[in-house]
DNA sequence: GTTGCAATGATATAGTGTTTCATTTATGTG
DNA sequence: CACATAAATGAAACACTATATCATTGCAAC
């Protein structure tokens, strides 16, 4: 898992990219300028962004940023799973796992906002047997857990 | 669990509401009238509803109106335990169980947005393993399921 | 009564996400 | 290559969700 503890963060970077570029090609999908350099702000910065906060870095860049441009690449992005929206945030997140099909979760830090995505199991134990008995079919679960990371937790009780 | 099955509703509505009157008076809550009437309106409409759609009805009926209103007494129920927050629909759905504490998990119909409240263990499994891995402390999750519910599902996929 | 605090009223503003339609760009076919 | 088709982008406007701020009112304690 990578989050909290640091990390060898350029390599990070380019083998997302690079994991990505493999997969769309594989899946004849295109990752487009937009879509790629959305993918590599949000490697970059490591953590959840708001769809305008990544508009302004587009912005910054000179290229054209009306909100569409941002919603478009996150709707590719995470239909592909090459990142993910964290509900409670708003925001959305690079994934840091491979791109077999796998059930997100996430430690979402309260004070500081950082977001870890762990890897659990496909279909939820206990919620996964409630939807049975009620003949509901579940066809993605969402889990964020909030709370304090180790740094904001040793920095004293907010 | 109440939701994709029909129930005796007036009953429902009344036992939340009165289950509610109690547990203020104990804990010296005030269940003021804007807090008792949109806790009514969630309870008689028995689905997930947004803060602006409860404003409309509050409108309807001569009362003021604006955002906060609607807001301040959402966040009075939702601290509570009274009503909870469904975080993929931006919506508030009246909580179908006591008022001790318990940790939430909803199916959501992709179709219809109705909701149903499955009680599941404080503290996830996977999850809480992965945190303390971590060394992250979980104070609340989110726990959505998105799917089809039995009356979606029979109608043929969408 | 007056002080202190919680709740409300009212206005404005901030933040998040979608619709729409015209235009361009890639892809495939005769 | 010419053409038809579909995907993606550009651009403007709009819709939905939520909060900030400050004045005012209601209520209880002292
Ligand atoms: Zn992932
Ligand atoms: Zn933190
Ligand atoms: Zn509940
Ligand atoms: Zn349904």
């Amino acid at each position: 898992m990578t989050g909290f503890e640091t990390h060898d963060h350029g390599d990070c970077i380019a083998r997302g990219l690079a994991q990505a570029e493999r997969y769309c090609a594989a899946q004849g999908l295109r990752l487009t300028p937009a879509r790629r350099r959305v993918l590599e702000i949000l490697l970059e910065e490591h953590r959840a962004m708001g769809a305008y906060e990544i508009l302004d870095r587009l912005r910054a860049e000179g290229r054209g940023a009306q909100p569409p441009v941002a919603y478009r690449a996150l709707e590719f992005l995470t239909t592909h799973g090459f990142a993910h929206r964290i509900e409670r945030l708003n925001a959305f997140v690079a994934c840091t796992h491979a791109q077999d099909r796998h059930a997100p979760a996430f430690l979402i830090c309260r004070a500081c906002d950082r977001v870890t995505e762990a890897e659990v199991a496909p279909t939820a134990g206990e919620l996964g047997r409630a939807a049975e008995a009620a003949g509901f079919t579940i066809e993605r679960t969402v889990r964020e857990a909030v709370g304090l990371c180790p740094a904001c937790a040793g920095a004293g009780p907010a």
